[in-house]
DNA sequence: TTTT
DNA sequence: TTTT
């Protein structure tokens, strides 16, 4: 298709602790469920009116899905930016089951955390390290290109810059 | 809770024409099959791939809804912002069944056609008149806020401008 | 044109309270200083870096600069959605000056607090009330359309989706 | 800072064929002038109005500049993700100035054309070849991640997704 | 079921 | 400067 954009953006709140599965070679894949919730008066009653939105988020790139894993906890408020897709699978009677999901994997998959001291229902231990920092979105691709070029304002490419 | 966000943001085609129901005092409402399609080149065998998602797109919003059934057809592109949302249904053999949808509803909601000389499936017989123009996005609120002099930077406001 | 999408989001914290101008008739416009940051590692250093990237930010919407003006303070953090706009100015010295802003005004405007607890920089007096709880989104446009039973499931209208 | 987003999401129409500048390696950098526009009927006269913004788009990602370079032309109509960046130059009679783009560079940035044949100004002498087919969303980051087995549902993975 |  |  000539051109097409699938693009789910959420903040909101972690109703468990992410669960965690393995590939066979060892690589994590995360499960979120995101709960994002609007509140609004009823225009008859004049009553506060709460309806929450529970979303299934799975993270498939290794690099997100690891700071799930150590970063993540049960009320952790966070930024998840992926894809919708829908799932088809057969449950235990027999029946077929369809699952839409919010899958972080390849390009454009983002998982920020926005409450630096951890969630509701949890802390953080440590400060995240590596490539992760407590500071900045983490993002399924590299800030600034590893390989390639791809990328980044060097210092030099600034003389370049004229305009 | 404190600030949540729920948004979803698709680019694709109308895999048929846009499907009409009635509410009892006879508003539209729209249901879309949006696809999104992503390709990319197998590393190992080196030949192109595709997937394509379908969404389900729900507009209870009476204006795009109306513009969905006038305007829009199959294979017609479209950019359409909503927001998630599952519900839970019975189906006739009494098993429950949950469907996601994109839905298009009050504040934040927005529909755009893409392609202006209509879809592939169809064109367009006549300009879309009233508030929804052929140009530019067709929204769930008013691009200028009808009450309260809510927006639109008027003339008389420029000179309050000094920064 | 034939459908165009002008579109900001950003999540990020006030560099100082709101700035509030009122029009001749009273209505409050606000300003903020939004900023965002971005870290990585150097490549070739391997030390941390960052780069702080500050946003300015109008509220023309009554509603968004109402609550700005009464819940937001210095350090806050916040969820934005507005649109790209470029002004052009000329300063004391008769100089062509260009400013581009994210402008929150009519449909599709968002303003989002993160931190329900205040921001680093002060604390929220008392809840919010009104139309605007500290939960959920403040928008631009009711959550609920007032009038024209322009959308909301209503109850009577669960009954109405049969699918 | 814990956590920001800064992202721009355009649909628009090239104003000028794209301008390609090329680094002291040369890598190509391209310069793309994006139309948005809004359209409304003014509430006093009921006349039809329409304003029209001009973003200006910096493509440092190679792979997007050289798509940008190969494939776009006056009139072409995009789908633009990438990060707002203000910098601040120094014109010829030594005044200070600021100029705010919208940058891809890196994670999250996107390139999308919108129609398959080419833009009103010019028409695609071939297909699109290599990573960058004419089909589906040209992003910095590959599709399918070409190291660290970091994505994709393998199909003994689906084995692994009991849920 | 679309589109390329 | 685009597009409708």
């Amino acid at each position: 298709m000539a051109g097409s954009v699938n693009k789910v953006i959420l903040v909101g709140n972690l109703g468990k602790d992410p669960e965690i599965r393995r590939t066979q070679d060892g690589r994590p894949i995360a499960n979120l469920s995101v709960a994002t919730s609007e509140t609004w008066r009823d225009k008859a009653t004049g009553e506060r009116k709460e309806k929450t939105e529970w979303h299934r988020v799975v993270i498939f790139n290794e690099g997100l899905a690891k700071v799930a894993e150590q970063y993540l906890k049960k009320g952790a408020k966070v930024y998840v930016e992926g894809a919708l897709q829908t799932r088809k699978w057969t449950d235990q009677s027999g029946v077929e089951k369809y699952s839409t999901e919010v899958v972080l994997q390849g390009f454009n998959s983002t998982l920020t955390m926005l409450d630096g001291r951890g969630g509701g229902g949890g802390s953080f231990g440590e400060e995240p390290g590596g490539d992760f920092g407590s500071s900045g979105p983490v993002s399924s691709a590299p800030r600034r290109p590893v390989a390639a070029g791809g990328g980044g304002r060097n210092s030099d490419m600034d003389d370049d810059i004229p305009f």
